[in-house]
DNA sequence: CTGCGTCACTCACCTATGTTAAGAAATTGA
DNA sequence: TCAATTTCTTAACATAGGTGAGTGACGCAG
């Protein structure tokens, strides 16, 4: 990524072209507090108190609970210009933990930055609150893929969804994407164990839907994925919104 | 529910503590546009454009998505308090229906009417805020339930997290509270089918945990379904925020 | 008051997915 | 560059939960 707030102008474009200064106030709030940290670390954990709206920038992170005896569920993952949740210091404390799988850089902005950009503009606001409103109904596709879809299906989703969102940002080419997870990773996600994964994702293989190895995915057959997966990406709310 | 605005000021306060110049905007707005619709009947459907922020004042509803070859997942429940997505008319379309679980009644906020309130009051639109970001975190505990937990677990804290949220708008009487699910309801939220939510609903009454019959719940012994559930209410964010 | 639909409940049987274990391959780190 | 560790893969076996097909009890619409 060229600049650092790139991922950023391209994930809120998707609702709304933005101008030239609303571009220079994200970039501006982002420039502020920098971060970088190695691979699976927590940026945040379960309990803590939030005290800024976090911003990737680069690398890939998740959002995870753990529960008392071991039992993780990962609830989502971040790619570069993703936001954790605008408005989040308004909780007391996290209900589950965010932590890294790459090395990743993000951005920090501070409750009083946020706020300002919000006031200085109404079409920031307006993007903010999309992508607050895309992040929950992301989540409620995700429980519906766990709820409803066998382990093949839910798979298929998985990488569906990472397709479109990662194209969003440049970080697809065509079909390919670099895939850092592992296949624990992808099964804590999808509420299966990593052997299972394992098999579906050979079957998956097999019927040459994908190609996954050295932590890289090309879906082979997009068309025949979608199917598979029965995905519709509304959810992903591409379609520019209403306002604009 | 004496008052038509009671349930949604009593959602707000687990909050912040409202103005009675506040709970004079909240009843205006709620006040608009009421509408009453019966059992089993779409409030919005999935595709269609939403205008409005409805607001539920009595009876219950349920955010649910339909697969294209039936299968259907409940996302949520609503209850008297419970808010539609603040800004939901951002979006360009629902990626999911709302619908009604009893006879409801509820109210429709315009988006004039929704943004001037929260020009009107800093507090009410942070409330609104910590709203949706309770909405989400509900949203991502549900994932986690389904995606880790077992029967048994699952449904023990699906009650659990009903009777903590039908008290705090006063609708649980101690620890039983009006319950109009089917089983199949049931079984749709928590991805499981009709026949083993039968099965464990037994075990559950077998152990002592619950009583459930004729549409009424006692929660016969709250400490032993919160050990049974794991339960952990922070995702509820009960504890009145950061910001008072 | 009756006939039909819905709902709770059961049973017998089945299968998708989990479990445990172990070797091969890849990656990391000293 | 080799040892240590993590990840991928396979296999044999176990089980939680799904399927399909009922029965009886209500409740309500005609």
């Amino acid at each position: 990524m060229s600049q650092p707030g790139a991922a950023l102008h391209l994930h809120l474009a998707a609702f709304a072209a933005l101008s030239s200064a609303d571009r220079k106030l994200l970039d501006a709030a982002v420039a502020r507090k920098v971060r970088t940290i190695g691979p699976r670390k927590d940026i945040i954990s379960e309990g803590e108190r939030p005290r800024v709206v976090n911003v990737l920038l680069s690398g890939w992170a998740m959002r995870y609970k753990q529960l008392s005896d071991g039992r993780r569920q990962i609830l989502s993952f971040f790619i570069p210009g993703d936001l954790c949740d605008a408005n989040v210091f308004i909780l007391g404390q996290m209900d589950h933990s965010i932590g890294t799988l790459t090395e990743v850089t993000y951005a920090e902005i501070s409750a009083t930055d946020f706020e300002h950009m919000m006031e200085c503009s109404t079409r920031i606001t307006k993007a903010l609150w999309w992508s607050e409103l895309v992040t929950l109904a992301v989540q409620r596709e995700w429980t519906t893929n766990i709820g409803q879809r066998s382990a093949y299906e839910r798979l298929a989703n998985m990488f569906c969804e990472l397709l479109a969102r990662l194209h969003l940002v440049g970080l697809a080419d065509g079909n390919s994407f670099d895939f850092p997870l592992t296949q624990n990773d992808l099964a804590d996600a999808t509420g299966m164990t990593a052997v299972h994964v394992n098999r579906t994702l050979q079957q998956l293989r097999r019927d040459g839907l994908i190609d996954l190895n050295n932590r890289h995915v090309t879906v082979t057959d997009p068309e025949g994925l979608k199917a598979a997966a029965q995905f519709n990406p509304n959810y992903l709310h591409l379609d520019g919104g209403v306002s604009n």
